[in-house]
DNA sequence: GTCCTTTCTTAATCTAGATTAAGTGATGTT
DNA sequence: AACATCACTTAATCTAGATTAAGAAAGGAC
Protein backbone atom coordinates (compact mmCIF):
# COMPACT_ATOMS: atom_id res chain seq x y z
CA UNK A 1 0.00 0.00 0.00
CA UNK A 2 1.03 3.70 -0.68
CA UNK A 3 1.50 5.74 2.10
CA UNK A 4 2.58 8.78 0.43
CA UNK A 5 1.23 12.46 1.50
CA UNK A 6 0.28 14.60 -1.48
CA UNK A 7 -0.29 18.01 -1.33
CA UNK A 8 -3.83 19.00 -3.47
CA UNK A 9 -4.65 22.59 -5.06
CA UNK A 10 -8.63 22.68 -5.06
CA UNK A 11 -10.51 25.62 -6.44
CA UNK A 12 -13.33 26.49 -5.42
CA UNK A 13 -16.42 24.56 -5.76
CA UNK A 14 -14.40 21.40 -6.36
CA UNK A 15 -15.24 18.42 -5.63
CA UNK A 16 -13.06 16.23 -3.39
CA UNK A 17 -15.36 13.24 -2.54
CA UNK A 18 -19.44 12.12 -3.77
CA UNK A 19 -21.53 9.95 -2.04
CA UNK A 20 -21.07 6.06 -2.54
CA UNK A 21 -17.66 6.39 -3.77
CA UNK A 22 -14.98 4.52 -2.75
CA UNK A 23 -12.61 7.10 -1.12
CA UNK A 24 -10.17 6.09 1.53
CA UNK A 25 -8.56 9.72 1.68
CA UNK A 26 -9.18 12.52 4.29
CA UNK A 27 -7.96 15.89 3.84
CA UNK A 28 -6.13 17.99 5.90
CA UNK A 29 -6.13 21.76 5.20
CA UNK A 30 -3.08 23.93 4.92
CA UNK A 31 -5.05 26.68 3.31
CA UNK A 32 -8.80 27.47 2.50
CA UNK A 33 -11.57 26.10 3.80
CA UNK A 34 -13.31 22.73 2.98
CA UNK A 35 -16.46 21.38 3.94
CA UNK A 36 -18.50 18.05 4.31
CA UNK A 37 -22.78 17.54 3.82
CA UNK A 38 -25.22 15.17 2.70
CA UNK A 39 -27.98 15.92 -0.26
CA UNK A 40 -31.44 14.61 1.28
CA UNK A 41 -34.28 13.99 -1.33
CA UNK A 42 -35.49 17.04 -1.66
CA UNK A 43 -32.04 18.17 -2.62
CA UNK A 44 -31.33 20.41 0.75
CA UNK A 45 -27.78 20.41 1.64
CA UNK A 46 -27.20 19.65 5.23
CA UNK A 47 -23.68 20.40 6.12
CA UNK A 48 -21.71 18.40 8.50
CA UNK A 49 -18.44 19.85 9.28
CA UNK A 50 -15.99 22.88 8.02
CA UNK A 51 -12.61 22.74 8.13
CA UNK A 52 -10.27 25.32 8.64
CA UNK A 53 -6.60 26.42 8.25
CA UNK A 54 -5.06 23.45 10.60
CA UNK A 55 -8.29 20.44 10.83
CA UNK A 56 -8.94 17.81 9.01
CA UNK A 57 -11.76 16.81 7.00
CA UNK A 58 -12.87 13.04 6.15
CA UNK A 59 -15.98 10.60 6.21
CA UNK A 60 -15.74 8.55 9.38
CA UNK A 61 -16.79 5.34 6.99
CA UNK A 62 -14.04 2.90 6.98
CA UNK A 63 -11.76 3.01 3.86
CA UNK A 64 -13.00 0.48 2.32
CA UNK A 65 -16.75 1.11 2.64
CA UNK A 66 -18.77 3.48 0.04
CA UNK A 67 -18.88 7.19 1.53
CA UNK A 68 -21.71 8.58 2.70
CA UNK A 69 -20.93 12.46 2.25
CA UNK A 70 -19.73 14.91 -0.11
CA UNK A 71 -17.10 17.03 0.14
CA UNK A 72 -15.85 20.09 -1.76
CA UNK A 73 -14.12 23.56 -0.98
CA UNK A 74 -15.37 26.63 -0.57
CA UNK A 75 -12.41 28.76 -1.32
CA UNK A 76 -9.27 28.29 -3.59
CA UNK A 77 -7.31 25.97 -0.80
CA UNK A 78 -4.14 23.53 0.09
CA UNK A 79 -5.03 20.16 1.30
CA UNK A 80 -2.58 17.11 2.61
CA UNK A 81 -3.95 13.99 0.92
CA UNK A 82 -3.58 11.66 3.59
CA UNK A 83 -4.54 7.62 3.82
CA UNK A 84 -7.13 7.17 6.64
CA UNK A 85 -5.15 4.46 7.81
CA UNK A 86 -2.30 6.49 8.06
CA UNK A 87 -4.61 9.13 10.69
CA UNK A 88 -6.08 6.15 12.24
CA UNK A 89 -2.06 4.92 12.88
CA UNK A 90 -2.24 4.56 16.47
CA UNK A 91 -0.51 7.68 17.51
CA UNK A 92 -1.16 10.09 20.79
CA UNK A 93 -0.74 12.80 18.31
CA UNK A 94 -4.04 11.29 16.01
CA UNK A 95 -5.67 10.73 19.17
CA UNK A 96 -5.75 13.94 20.51
CA UNK A 97 -7.34 15.31 17.28
CA UNK A 98 -9.73 12.60 17.32
CA UNK A 99 -10.83 13.04 20.37
CA UNK A 100 -11.17 16.93 19.97
CA UNK A 101 -13.56 15.82 17.24
CA UNK A 102 -15.35 13.73 19.32
CA UNK A 103 -16.01 16.73 21.49
CA UNK A 104 -17.61 18.65 18.83
CA UNK A 105 -19.96 16.51 17.63
CA UNK A 106 -21.45 15.83 21.25
CA UNK A 107 -21.92 19.64 21.63
CA UNK A 108 -23.54 19.33 17.91
CA UNK A 109 -25.68 16.69 18.81
CA UNK A 110 -26.85 17.91 22.30
CA UNK A 111 -27.34 21.76 20.35
CA UNK A 112 -29.16 20.52 17.48
CA UNK A 113 -31.61 18.82 20.32
CA UNK A 114 -32.19 21.11 22.80
CA UNK A 115 -32.00 25.31 21.07
CA UNK A 116 -33.79 26.89 19.22
CA UNK A 117 -32.87 28.15 15.63
CA UNK A 118 -31.87 31.86 17.48
CA UNK A 119 -29.71 30.15 19.92
CA UNK A 120 -27.82 27.32 17.68
CA UNK A 121 -27.16 30.56 15.26
CA UNK A 122 -25.89 32.68 18.75
CA UNK A 123 -23.75 29.22 20.06
CA UNK A 124 -22.05 29.34 15.95
CA UNK A 125 -21.49 32.82 16.04
CA UNK A 126 -19.52 32.42 19.38
CA UNK A 127 -17.56 29.38 18.04
CA UNK A 128 -16.74 30.14 14.76
CA UNK A 129 -16.39 34.37 14.44
CA UNK A 130 -13.81 33.98 11.73
CA UNK A 131 -16.42 31.78 9.59
CA UNK A 132 -18.90 33.97 9.46
CA UNK A 133 -17.30 36.44 7.42
CA UNK A 134 -15.78 33.97 4.44
CA UNK A 135 -19.06 31.81 4.04
CA UNK A 136 -22.18 32.81 2.76
CA UNK A 137 -25.56 32.38 4.66
CA UNK A 138 -26.98 29.80 2.72
CA UNK A 139 -24.48 27.61 3.86
CA UNK A 140 -24.50 28.65 8.03
CA UNK A 141 -28.42 28.06 7.58
CA UNK A 142 -27.41 24.45 6.41
CA UNK A 143 -25.11 23.62 9.09
CA UNK A 144 -27.62 24.79 12.13
CA UNK A 145 -30.47 22.66 9.74
CA UNK A 146 -32.87 25.42 8.86
CA UNK A 147 -33.70 27.45 5.69
CA UNK A 148 -32.11 29.94 4.64
CA UNK A 149 -35.29 32.14 4.74
CA UNK A 150 -35.22 31.25 8.52
CA UNK A 151 -31.92 32.42 9.35
CA UNK A 152 -32.68 35.92 6.99
CA UNK A 153 -36.03 36.30 9.67
CA UNK A 154 -33.68 35.70 12.39
CA UNK A 155 -30.83 38.05 11.58
CA UNK A 156 -33.80 40.62 10.53
CA UNK A 157 -35.16 40.68 14.04
CA UNK A 158 -31.66 40.54 15.88
CA UNK A 159 -30.72 43.60 14.05
CA UNK A 160 -33.87 45.32 14.94
CA UNK A 161 -33.17 44.78 18.91
CA UNK A 162 -30.07 46.62 18.97
CA UNK B 1 -2.03 8.09 38.80
CA UNK B 2 -3.31 4.61 38.89
CA UNK B 3 -4.36 2.55 36.51
CA UNK B 4 -6.01 0.10 38.35
CA UNK B 5 -9.36 -1.36 36.32
CA UNK B 6 -12.41 -1.45 38.35
CA UNK B 7 -15.64 -3.24 38.70
CA UNK B 8 -18.33 -1.56 39.95
CA UNK B 9 -22.20 -3.04 40.39
CA UNK B 10 -24.53 -0.29 39.84
CA UNK B 11 -28.48 -0.46 40.58
CA UNK B 12 -31.15 0.94 38.13
CA UNK B 13 -31.50 4.43 38.11
CA UNK B 14 -27.88 5.04 39.98
CA UNK B 15 -25.77 7.92 38.94
CA UNK B 16 -22.38 7.61 37.22
CA UNK B 17 -21.73 10.80 36.49
CA UNK B 18 -23.79 14.82 37.17
CA UNK B 19 -23.34 17.05 35.02
CA UNK B 20 -20.17 20.00 35.86
CA UNK B 21 -18.18 17.29 38.16
CA UNK B 22 -14.71 16.29 37.68
CA UNK B 23 -14.83 12.90 36.22
CA UNK B 24 -11.77 11.32 34.70
CA UNK B 25 -13.79 7.59 34.14
CA UNK B 26 -15.10 6.19 31.01
CA UNK B 27 -17.22 3.14 31.64
CA UNK B 28 -17.02 -0.12 30.07
CA UNK B 29 -20.77 -2.17 30.33
CA UNK B 30 -20.25 -5.93 30.97
CA UNK B 31 -23.73 -6.35 31.69
CA UNK B 32 -26.77 -4.11 31.50
CA UNK B 33 -27.69 -0.87 30.13
CA UNK B 34 -26.55 2.87 30.69
CA UNK B 35 -27.23 6.00 29.22
CA UNK B 36 -25.43 9.31 28.71
CA UNK B 37 -28.05 12.75 29.05
CA UNK B 38 -28.58 16.00 28.86
CA UNK B 39 -30.81 18.35 30.75
CA UNK B 40 -31.84 21.70 29.19
CA UNK B 41 -33.14 24.64 31.45
CA UNK B 42 -37.24 23.34 31.62
CA UNK B 43 -35.89 20.30 32.99
CA UNK B 44 -36.08 18.21 29.61
CA UNK B 45 -33.80 15.26 28.87
CA UNK B 46 -32.06 14.67 26.17
CA UNK B 47 -30.25 11.53 25.47
CA UNK B 48 -26.97 11.68 23.66
CA UNK B 49 -26.36 7.56 23.96
CA UNK B 50 -27.02 4.27 25.12
CA UNK B 51 -24.56 1.88 25.95
CA UNK B 52 -25.46 -2.04 25.62
CA UNK B 53 -23.20 -4.91 27.08
CA UNK B 54 -19.72 -4.43 25.43
CA UNK B 55 -20.17 -0.66 24.47
CA UNK B 56 -18.03 1.75 26.60
CA UNK B 57 -19.65 4.73 27.30
CA UNK B 58 -18.04 8.51 28.63
CA UNK B 59 -17.94 12.16 27.99
CA UNK B 60 -15.62 13.47 25.26
CA UNK B 61 -14.50 16.43 27.47
CA UNK B 62 -10.81 16.15 28.63
CA UNK B 63 -10.22 14.34 32.21
CA UNK B 64 -9.17 17.62 34.30
CA UNK B 65 -12.43 19.51 32.68
CA UNK B 66 -16.18 19.53 34.40
CA UNK B 67 -18.45 17.30 32.40
CA UNK B 68 -21.11 18.01 30.49
CA UNK B 69 -23.15 14.76 30.36
CA UNK B 70 -25.13 12.96 32.75
CA UNK B 71 -24.68 9.38 32.94
CA UNK B 72 -26.91 6.74 34.68
CA UNK B 73 -28.17 2.98 34.20
CA UNK B 74 -31.20 1.79 32.82
CA UNK B 75 -31.16 -1.14 34.50
CA UNK B 76 -28.99 -2.87 37.06
CA UNK B 77 -25.67 -3.04 35.44
CA UNK B 78 -21.78 -4.41 35.80
CA UNK B 79 -19.40 -1.94 34.72
CA UNK B 80 -15.67 -1.97 34.10
CA UNK B 81 -14.29 2.05 35.35
CA UNK B 82 -11.24 2.82 33.23
CA UNK B 83 -9.85 5.76 33.29
CA UNK B 84 -9.63 8.36 29.97
CA UNK B 85 -6.35 8.60 29.48
CA UNK B 86 -6.10 4.58 29.32
CA UNK B 87 -8.68 4.27 26.87
CA UNK B 88 -7.47 6.95 24.92
CA UNK B 89 -3.64 5.54 25.10
CA UNK B 90 -2.43 4.74 21.59
CA UNK B 91 -3.29 1.26 20.96
CA UNK B 92 -5.28 0.18 17.07
CA UNK B 93 -7.98 -1.72 19.35
CA UNK B 94 -8.90 1.98 21.23
CA UNK B 95 -9.19 3.53 17.71
CA UNK B 96 -11.12 1.27 16.36
CA UNK B 97 -13.90 1.76 18.93
CA UNK B 98 -13.06 5.49 18.63
CA UNK B 99 -13.80 5.47 14.68
CA UNK B 100 -17.01 2.98 15.12
CA UNK B 101 -18.19 6.03 17.27
CA UNK B 102 -17.35 8.72 15.26
CA UNK B 103 -19.11 6.98 12.67
CA UNK B 104 -22.51 6.55 15.10
CA UNK B 105 -22.41 10.14 15.89
CA UNK B 106 -21.91 11.55 12.16
CA UNK B 107 -24.75 9.45 11.31
CA UNK B 108 -26.77 10.58 14.28
CA UNK B 109 -26.21 14.32 13.26
CA UNK B 110 -27.11 13.73 9.40
CA UNK B 111 -30.25 12.30 10.65
CA UNK B 112 -31.30 14.84 13.22
CA UNK B 113 -30.93 17.66 10.30
CA UNK B 114 -32.69 16.25 7.58
CA UNK B 115 -35.46 13.34 8.97
CA UNK B 116 -38.67 13.65 9.90
CA UNK B 117 -39.48 12.15 13.61
CA UNK B 118 -41.44 9.55 11.64
CA UNK B 119 -38.14 8.61 9.72
CA UNK B 120 -36.37 8.73 12.43
CA UNK B 121 -38.09 6.68 14.78
CA UNK B 122 -38.23 4.03 11.73
CA UNK B 123 -34.61 4.54 11.80
CA UNK B 124 -34.06 3.97 15.31
CA UNK B 125 -36.08 1.08 15.18
CA UNK B 126 -34.36 -0.87 12.29
CA UNK B 127 -30.62 0.38 14.01
CA UNK B 128 -31.83 -1.33 17.47
CA UNK B 129 -34.46 -3.34 17.49
CA UNK B 130 -33.43 -5.20 20.94
CA UNK B 131 -33.47 -1.98 22.57
CA UNK B 132 -36.95 -0.90 22.11
CA UNK B 133 -38.28 -3.98 24.30
CA UNK B 134 -35.93 -2.43 27.30
CA UNK B 135 -36.51 1.02 27.52
CA UNK B 136 -39.49 3.04 28.16
CA UNK B 137 -41.04 5.11 25.45
CA UNK B 138 -39.94 8.39 26.73
CA UNK B 139 -36.30 7.33 26.71
CA UNK B 140 -36.44 6.59 22.94
CA UNK B 141 -38.22 10.16 22.65
CA UNK B 142 -35.92 11.60 24.21
CA UNK B 143 -33.06 10.16 21.95
CA UNK B 144 -35.06 11.14 18.70
CA UNK B 145 -35.17 14.77 19.87
CA UNK B 146 -38.95 14.75 20.13
CA UNK B 147 -41.48 14.78 22.94
CA UNK B 148 -43.18 11.50 24.30
CA UNK B 149 -46.48 12.92 23.38
CA UNK B 150 -45.35 13.06 19.77
CA UNK B 151 -44.04 9.53 19.71
CA UNK B 152 -46.84 7.95 21.24
CA UNK B 153 -49.24 10.09 18.29
CA UNK B 154 -46.55 8.21 15.66
CA UNK B 155 -46.31 4.94 17.38
CA UNK B 156 -51.16 5.08 17.08
CA UNK B 157 -50.85 6.35 13.81
CA UNK B 158 -48.57 3.46 12.62
CA UNK B 159 -49.99 1.02 14.51
CA UNK B 160 -53.67 1.86 12.50
CA UNK B 161 -52.45 1.83 8.88
CA UNK B 162 -51.19 -2.17 9.38
C1' DG C 1 -54.00 -6.72 48.45
C1' DT C 2 -54.29 -0.95 48.28
C1' DC C 3 -52.07 3.30 47.32
C1' DC C 4 -49.02 6.14 44.83
C1' DT C 5 -46.10 7.30 41.32
C1' DT C 6 -44.72 6.89 36.71
C1' DT C 7 -45.73 5.69 31.83
C1' DC C 8 -48.48 6.01 27.98
C1' DT C 9 -52.33 7.68 25.25
C1' DT C 10 -55.60 10.92 23.19
C1' DA C 11 -57.20 15.33 21.93
C1' DA C 12 -57.34 20.53 21.63
C1' DT C 13 -54.64 24.37 20.90
C1' DC C 14 -50.48 26.86 19.78
C1' DT C 15 -46.09 28.12 17.49
C1' DA C 16 -41.45 27.81 15.34
C1' DG C 17 -39.94 27.11 11.32
C1' DA C 18 -41.03 25.25 6.40
C1' DT C 19 -42.85 26.36 2.06
C1' DT C 20 -44.10 29.32 -1.58
C1' DA C 21 -43.65 33.38 -3.95
C1' DA C 22 -41.93 37.86 -5.34
C1' DG C 23 -38.61 41.39 -5.41
C1' DT C 24 -33.74 43.46 -4.81
C1' DG C 25 -29.06 43.56 -5.20
C1' DA C 26 -24.61 41.58 -6.26
C1' DT C 27 -21.47 39.04 -9.15
C1' DG C 28 -20.05 37.05 -13.25
C1' DT C 29 -20.04 36.16 -18.34
C1' DT C 30 -20.25 37.22 -23.11
C1' DA D 1 -23.56 47.33 -21.54
C1' DA D 2 -26.87 43.62 -21.32
C1' DC D 3 -28.04 39.39 -19.49
C1' DA D 4 -28.13 35.62 -16.49
C1' DT D 5 -27.32 33.58 -12.18
C1' DC D 6 -26.91 33.52 -7.37
C1' DA D 7 -27.45 35.47 -2.55
C1' DC D 8 -30.41 37.61 0.40
C1' DT D 9 -34.76 39.62 2.16
C1' DT D 10 -39.67 40.05 3.22
C1' DA D 11 -44.23 38.47 3.67
C1' DA D 12 -48.27 35.13 3.40
C1' DT D 13 -49.58 30.67 4.30
C1' DC D 14 -49.05 26.04 6.01
C1' DT D 15 -47.71 22.18 9.02
C1' DA D 16 -45.01 19.12 12.11
C1' DG D 17 -44.38 18.86 16.42
C1' DA D 18 -44.74 21.41 21.13
C1' DT D 19 -47.61 22.46 24.87
C1' DT D 20 -51.36 21.76 27.90
C1' DA D 21 -54.57 18.93 30.00
C1' DA D 22 -56.94 14.75 31.36
C1' DG D 23 -57.61 10.03 31.78
C1' DA D 24 -56.10 5.02 31.49
C1' DA D 25 -52.78 1.51 32.33
C1' DA D 26 -48.90 -0.36 34.52
C1' DG D 27 -45.51 -0.80 38.11
C1' DG D 28 -43.52 -0.47 42.68
C1' DA D 29 -43.71 0.22 47.68
C1' DC D 30 -45.86 -0.80 51.81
Amino acid sequence: MNHDKQTLFVKKGEILQTRGEINSKIYFVKKGLLRSYSVDDKGKEHIFTFALEGWSIGDAIPPEEPTELMIDALEDSEVIQLEKDIERDAKPANFQMMVRRMLVLQRRVIMMMSESAKDRYDHFERTYPNLMQRIPQKMIAGYLGITPEALSKIRGERARNR
